[in-house]
DNA sequence: ATAAACCTTTACGCAACGTAAAGGTCAAGA
DNA sequence: TCTTGACCTTTACGTTGCGTAAAGGTTTAT
């Protein structure tokens, strides 16, 4: 398949100006130039150009994408390296700005004066370690999950508005696993109502439904570490007992 | 208390060029000038700057952002919670960037090639309509896999030769389905095989084994549509009659 | 008294394009 | 066939949000 400017801007997202600016300083050059003088991408530029969005994206400058993109792999991977860890410094910024807004609102709320240097804390980037020691592992566990979903999400195709009722119920199910579990009783209402909230998540990724399945995902869940940790982030045993509630609530 | 250029600089993390710059286009003017034409900040402006720095982070321009301090009904704590929600969800686009950056990597050292389309998948958002007549549905199902082997791989901590193995075991598993299912019989020495290949693949991420978590699995394969897109990606069918073959091994 | 560390204004530079301006090309419809 | 409108080209200046001198005045600490 052959693209004009116009074309390939168009499938890609980007302006036509930014097809000719990187033609111009050589970062993507078109396959070839057509009796016309117009400028004719081919599948290989098509790919490049995808390379291309995607280091942008992480804030890479287009100096750095030729450099990174003419070299071997192994160099491509330090880059990358090096770009995980910026982002990961970002984020922890992003949270500790999180954290100062929270803050002021608080000490608007409060009446509570704030010492001035607090109102910048996160704005500048100094104490990015001790952030990675306080939230660490918590967070990559999270992080984790939210990977999956969003995966997951974005595999079956689903709206904006899907997604986010989706979400909502895996929190409802969140919430309701903590009130249930101080029942202690896996047969009692909450935990019935547990395990019915449960099904009616499963329903956004499953198409059909069978009591032996979601009995075997509970299994599952105990069985498997990943989802043990994720039920037990915030109550200990959470997992079994959720088993426990599908399995009652479906009466095996 | 009042500050110098030099002093708010350094208490906001912003550059001495910058406040001048600010003051320059009206956006932060200091409270008042010395006799030797300092410029000196008061709390109020300090307030403000912090104000502005919040707008700065979510990408509003500093015009923008001298309309919107500007505006009359403008209340701080409002635009402090909206900061707040728009913040998460900046910080959610970067776990989601991240996370394909380790992919990315994670391909790189575990020798699994991607397709080059694959690894952009999620960044663009124009591209992806046309990509997806061109590959159509499949390869949105192996990234989606992928990123959970990958995400799985990275909460667990294996090491890359663990990693490479899972990988390698997860395809003979696909092998063995698509040999078992050309003799038609579950029951089949090649079915038995299929079985226990896939509990040994299993047992990479599960750190308990049960039968009972095994079979519904099985089950849940059959159920949820992006297992059964996976497993009936080579042999239709092929999701049902793996699950048949663990149900008949584990003598279910 | 002198150096270091401030402060001032003016002014040019930068990345990554946006936005004309002035003109050539091409496919489709009257 | 002719015209229209949507393409394409190059050249070139404008934009944002500052960084970075340069050239000089002020304050503070020793």
């Amino acid at each position: 398949m052959e693209y004009t400017v116009q074309k390939l801007a168009r499938m890609s997202g980007v302006s036509g100006r930014t097809l000719r600016y990187y033609d111009q300083i050589g970062l993507l050059k078109p396959a070839r130039i057509n009796s016309s003088g117009y400028r004719i991408y081919g599948q290989k530029e098509v790919d490049q150009l995808q390379q291309i969005l995607f280091y942008r994206e992480l804030d890479v400058s287009l100096e750095d994408i030729m450099e990174i993109i003419n070299q071997p792999g192994f160099e491509r991977r330090e880059a990358l390296r090096g770009h995980f860890d910026k982002l990961k410094e970002k984020r922890a910024r992003l949270d500790k700005i999180m954290a100062t807004v929270e803050k002021t609102i608080a000490s608007i709320e409060g009446g509570v004066p704030m010492q001035d240097n607090e109102k910048f804390e996160g704005f500048k980037e100094k104490l990015i370690e001790d952030n990675e020691k306080q939230y660490g592992k918590e967070i990559r566990e999270k992080y984790g999950d939210d990977t999956v979903d969003a995966s997951n999400a974005k595999l079956r195709g689903m709206s904006q508005e899907e997604y986010a009722a989706m979400t909502k119920l895996g929190e409802e199910v969140f919430e309701l696993l903590e009130k249930a579990y101080a029942t202690g009783d896996p047969t009692s209402p909450e935990a019935k109502q547990l395990a019915e909230k449960h099904k009616e998540w499963l329903m956004y990724s499953w198409t059909s439904y069978s009591k032996e399945a979601h009995a075997g995902l509970a299994e599952m869940y105990v069985a498997d570490e990943r989802f043990k940790a994720y039920y037990d982030k915030e109550v200990d045993g959470g997992t079994e007992f959720l088993r426990d509630a599908i399995l009652n609530y479906l009466g095996m």
